[in-house]
Parts: structure tokens; sequence; C-alpha cells
DNA sequence: CGCTGTATTGACCTCCTTCAAATGCGGTGG
DNA sequence: CCACCGCATTTGAAGGAGGTCAATACAGCG
């Protein structure tokens, strides 16, 4: 049974080569711990590495003036935090953790051989950030669209299967160690209201959210108040002959 | 002085060669105009060509079950409008004309072609890329962060950027074609109160908007207004060696 | 000159914020 | 084991931003 995040996420980009399989475990090798709320880039920096969370949680964010900060992606285990911006010079945003993480640091030069000698490989990891930009726009619909427990459940969807994805969930729960201040500058709301709507989507029996961790009983009641659709993760469920 | 707006916008890229440039204005002949309101592509569908705007607004957005759409994106001329789709198999969201339209249809096979061969306008490519998803990010603060009038404000600042960048926006004025129930989609408010707001701005002194034509008496003051920077949009004024 | 889509107005209601204080809870040191 | 600290969560009361519904004004167009 594969490990490492990222390789199990890219098994639904189209699968990877065992070449390509070992080529990434190698360079997982060098991964470091990070405290919780550490800067991993600022804003206004030239990204010289990307980033990859093997473990916890990270997260893209924009402080404004008056000092409000919005997050703009979680990131989870076998996601990138900053591959697509290679080619900008500089970056607009920060990335930050939100728990405790292993991260990998990966050259940008490491980055572009594979990408010239690997071609699914790369084919993948086009793939990763395109799923990223999907996500970027539900939420950006998360945001325009729905009521602030609306918004919390489809965060609970998306985050349980993208967890699940790399192994991280079972079918019904999955650690949820993001702090409700931290969910309220996820969504553009207040931490009490937060605190509020969590209550709620507790008192309706949709969540069961206590000791860092999320259990959902009926994944399909909270999938149906939220309208959450899996469809734009692009990791609909597929036979995965490697894990047999 | 070049009036296509993909290689206008393109320079901002690092510039490309007159061979490039010759290449894009022979693809952009086989343009064709589209109606307002018209879907080029729908949600779901495959997506075979790919969409370039070359005249006119266009949007990106996803319907809501309930009937409610959210824009989550606008398309001006220059904009590609699902390059970044071409690996996945799906549209997840509809792109459709705001406004009479002229587009250019460009089949996969020539931008593979054209990414193969020119690898100026390929990295040119691929910074359009970065910059959409860039101003997808800042969309997102926008939603989550700003109230409303200021979100109409910042609209109007990065269009009139957008604009002036193409040609078609001078100091302090643009054309702008959309309607109040276009913004509201936009801002996920209601008609109702995008037109509120509206007159809020108006009566501040901060916007002229009449005859489908935005004006901006002080760009410093609206942009202060909002908290706009410019710097998402990666397209810093540069001497642009062609135009003199 | 009437028709249709767009912009505007008013009254009332709800969701979310603000500000402040209280409670709980996991560690750490005595 | 208990007292204490810092952080996270919870609670309450009151105000404001934005929504809802329905009517009216206006503008472009055949």
């Amino acid at each position: 049974m594969e490990t490492n995040p990222l390789i199990r996420k890219l098994q639904y980009a189209g699968g990877l080569t065992e070449a390509d399989r070992c080529l990434v475990r190698r360079v997982c090798e060098a991964m470091r711990t990070v405290e919780r709320r550490e800067d991993l880039i600022q804003q206004g920096e030239r990204p010289e590495n990307v980033h990859l969370v093997l473990d916890g949680f990270a997260c893209r964010y924009k402080m404004m003036e008056g000092g409000n900060r919005h997050i703009m992606a979680v990131l989870v285990p076998g996601d990138f935090c900053d591959l697509h911006v290679a080619l900008l010079s500089r970056m607009d945003h920060t990335i930050a953790t939100l728990t405790p993480c292993t991260i990998v640091e990966i050259s940008r030069a490491t980055i572009l051989e594979l990408i010239e000698n690997h071609p699914r490989l790369a084919c993948a990891l086009r793939w990763a950030t395109l799923v990223d930009v999907a996500v970027l726009r539900e939420w950006l619909v998360n945001l325009g669209q729905r009521s602030a427990d609306q918004r919390l459940a489809h965060f609970f969807c998306e985050i349980l299967l993208r967890l699940q994805v790399v192994g991280l969930a079972n079918e019904n729960g999955c650690p949820m160690p993001i702090r409700q201040s931290d969910l309220a500058d996820i969504f553009g709301l207040t931490e009490v209201h937060v605190n509020r709507m969590l209550q709620q989507l507790r008192e309706a029996g949709l969540i069961v959210l206590r000791q860092r961790r999320l259990e959902v009983p009926d994944v399909e009641r909270l999938r149906a108040f939220c309208g959450f659709n899996p469809d734009y993760l692009h990791m609909t469920p597929r036979v995965d002959e490697h894990d047999i």
C-alpha cells in the first residue's frame, strides 16, 4: 500500500510508471519538519524552490491592509504549494503552515529536470495544477453563493474527499486540525459566526467535530445540504491496479 | 500600432518574436461573431477547441442548483477562455458572452503545434494562464474580504487596467457594457444592492457610469478606496519597443 | 407609440458583525 | 496532584450590511 501522498494523488491523473514513483520517493527523502504557523515563503519573495506538503495542513493567504488575513487555499499532504508560480517572478501571496508540517523543498532545477525527462510525470503535475485551479474556482463560488453554514459544510466535504484520496481519511471521518479562527479567514466570516454555524451543523446532526477530528455520519446528507458535487476535484474513485 | 489584443497583452509576458506575432495574426483570421448571451461551451462538454476573445466581453460561470448563476471570470479582448482546461476531460463550468463578441476558435492541435515549435510563444501562453489564476485568487479575496461597494470599485480598477493593456481604454475611462444583473452574479449580490452601491460610488464622485461607459475621475482615489494593488495582474507598464 | 429589458425606489427582514465577557482545556511548573 | 497560564471556544446583546418582494421609472427599439 503506497504511503507517499503525492504518488497516491497522482494515480488519479492517469497513473505513473514504477520509475516515476521511485523518482518521487527519492525526491521526498529530503523532507524537513516545520512548526505550526510558520511562513514557508512570503508575498514579494522570488520563489526559488517549490514546496510540497507530505504531512500536516498548510495554506495560501494574502494579508489585507487593515491586518485581515484571507486564506485562499488549504494544502493537505500531496499538495504542491507553489508549482504554478514558477514562471512569475514574485509571489503575490504567502504560504504558511496551519499545523506542524512535514515539507519537501524541491529546487526549480529538479522540477524542470523531472518534467523534461519524464513525460507521464510531467503530465500528472500539469493535471495537479489544473485541479488546484478548479478547486480555486469552486471556492469562489462557495464564497459568492452559499450561506455561512453551507460554506463550512462544503469545505468539510471537500477536505474529507481530498484526504481520502491520499489515504488519510476513512469513509466517514478525517483529521480536522484547523482552528475556528482559521476557518473564519477561509470564508471571510468572523470567528464568532463560524462558531455559531458549527454548532448549528452539529445540532442538525450533519457533523461531529471534536478533538481536532471531523466525523460525518451521513456523507450524502451533508453533500445535499451544501450542494457539493465532487466532479470539480476530478478524482472520481478509480480502480488502482497498484494497490491490490 | 498593434491592434491584435492578444499580441498586445503578450508583450507583458516578455515579448514575442516577429514570427510569433505573424503566427498569432494568422490564427486570428478565422474569427467569427457571436451574439450577446450565447454559451460558447457548456459545463460537462469535452473541450475540443480553445476560445479566444478578440472583441466584446465574455465570462466563465457555474449554474447553481436553484438557478443562481455565479460568474467566476470576466474575459476581455486578448483573453483565452479555456486554455487551461485542455488536459481535463470535461468542462466544470460554462463559457458565455456578456456582449456581442468576436471569437476565434483554435483547435487543440494548433495550440499544441504552437507550443511545440515556438518556445517564446509557449512561454507567453503559460504566463497568460498564470495571470488568469492570479486574477482568480484576487477575486476570491475580493468576495471574502471587501464590502459590496469596494468589490465593485475593485472590479472597475481591474477591468480598466486590463483594457488599457490591450489598448481599449484610456487613462481614465473604458467601455463597461456589463449589466447590473451580471455584476450581481459576479459578486454574489442582488441586482438591487448592486444598484444602490453604484449610486453610492457615483455620489462619492469615485466613478461616472453611464451609456455603457465607465469614467474614473481620479484613479488613485478609487484604488485607495478599495485597496486595489495592480501587482497581481503582473502587467506593470513596460516600454514597448514595437509601439514606438 | 407601445413593448421589453434594464435601472431605480421603498419598506421590511435576516444574516452576519461587533464588542465584550465567560468558559473550557491542554500544557507546564511547583 | 494541583494551580496557573495561554489559547481556543462559547455566549449575549445590539447594530449594520445586504436580501426580499413588489412596484415604478426609464431607455432603446421596432
